[in-house]
DNA sequence: CCTCGAATGGAAATTTTATTCCGCGATCCT
DNA sequence: AGGATCGCGGAATAAAATTTCCATTCGAGG
């Protein structure tokens, strides 16, 4: 047990420390490095059981050969298996904790670290998980409209507001419904045939929101739902919808990936309106 | 216990189970429920007890909703996370391999894409150019005012909407200057000694921000600015600002960086008046 | 061919993780 | 308002996994 050895913490320094010890190691051990590095999927995710199965080998084998290398035990080697499993993809959580517990705020005090490390997870996470087609579907829906009612209230209302400027510079007619002198209901009343609403609700969802698009949707109004999971009461009403999960950081949470898709939204539908008059 | 019923052997039925049941399912089942769609990879790797602490619920809910749902325990649902992850892992690495690389559009005519970029871009240059020290001389500023007035226009009134929302949230005094009925200047004349205004403008800076802010200024108001060079006009009635440069796409210009700074600056606030009152 | 040391397989022991159970509190229905 | 039911949290229990240990085998060197 050379506990006191190198123990990588890395997937690639563990390959290499395997490559390197391949030729002095015994009969077994070498088989289930060899495996190892030949599934290194099936390493991270199996019980010892079921990989010792699979290598063809006892499990007490894998529990050495980690030891060999210099873990204390198996399940210490399997994380850096699963941790090459988890790197790329944006496990914002872990990142954040680590943020908080490992290398905290650079400067304690002002959050602006964490709030970026947040707004940038949230956007890589919604690249890697919005379905083109649908965000199409809800590009078409929006290009044919002949004005937009934005709706959205308390901490997403800046989205509408955005995207009311948004429009306009654009020449796509769109009006917001700000709910001033709580004229809401009055306001998307105004919306005829034809016409679209855009809808941005997260949990908690703001019931005014809801109910500004059930009213849409009974009237046949077309409405298109941003929100953030399947499980959104506001998917009732939506003809199109796309999910936007964002990570948070303390009790706020981020808003960087709703904008940068109501971004892409806006100057989509305003290209394809240009493409359809011009 | 409804051991009997259909048990979803792939996620995409499981995930609509989830969301039929959501309705009639009590509260914490549904907060797990909801936890397990937006944190589906967490729910695959993570051990009860870890996807318990995150979600916020006991152990023993997680294993309660997968009964409800139909499993006989909670490793059972676990499973079908996992083949998920298994299977839908490669094309998920792709895209987000491709989002950090600057490239064309993956999909021709939506920009997602692009204005994921763009945002990334102007988070990262803000972390490697503000300075933490003017930050926290606005800190200061803010967290000694008495009510704090927030001004911004056209573009980047989104950022003061969602000050305001964010204030209001952490109990601290602010009134959104939004202009209604031309009635801006009205509105920041009700500031008295011992407020703070907070003024938002890039180029081409918005004429009526500029006044608003030049009028709190002459009428011994501090003004807190947040604009993007060190030319701004804006500068001239500043007591204390900050510099954000954002990157842009076609015609239009990130607003991430400003969002994640503007976070920062609401909680650094909140924090810095509970320690001093409380 | 015997001996010694290392390697191995398998089973026991330990630790970790999942599941069950029970008392308490909230809620709903009468 | 009172009773009954449902949901919840937390501790106890059970299950499953990992790790350790030891007896046996294999192989090298004398």
């Amino acid at each position: 047990m050379d506990r006191n050895e190198t123990a990588p913490r890395d997937f690639e320094s563990l390959k290499a420390h395997l490559v390197a010890a391949h030729g002095g190691l015994p009969k077994r051990l070498k088989q289930a490095a060899d495996f190892a590095l030949r599934h290194p999927d099936d390493v991270a995710l199996g019980t010892v059981a079921e990989i010792a199965a699979r290598a063809d080998v006892q499990p007490s084998t894998l529990v050495r050969l980690a030891q060999t290398i210099g873990y204390g035990g198996f399940s210490e080697m399997q994380q850096v298996f699963l941790a090459r499993l988890k790197a790329g993809w944006p496990d914002y959580h872990k990142r954040l904790e680590a943020l908080k517990t490992v290398g905290p705020e650079p400067h304690p005090g002002l959050h602006l670290h964490g709030f970026s490390q947040a707004a940038i997870a949230s956007i890589e996470r919604l690249g890697a998980t919005l379905d083109p087609i649908r965000l199409e579907a809800a590009v078409d829906l929006l290009a044919g409209a002949d004005t937009i009612h934005l709706v959205a209230a308390r901490r997403v209302f800046p989205v509408a507001a955005y995207l009311a400027y948004a429009f306009a510079k654009m020449g796509v007619r769109a009006t917001l419904v700000d709910n001033v002198g709580g004229m809401g209901a009055e306001q998307i009343a105004a919306a005829r045939p034809g016409d679209v609403v855009l809808a941005v609700s997260f949990a908690p969802y703001t019931q005014s929101t809801l109910d500004l698009a059930a009213n849409a949707a009974a009237a046949g109004i077309p409405v298109v739902a941003i929100t953030d999971s399947a499980f959104s009461p506001l998917i009732a009403s939506a003809r199109a919808w796309l999910e936007v999960a964002e990570a948070d950081y303390g009790a706020f949470r981020s808003l960087a990936a709703t904008f940068a898709l109501a971004m892409a939204l806006a100057v989509s539908v305003g290209e394809k309106r240009e493409g359809a008059q011009g």
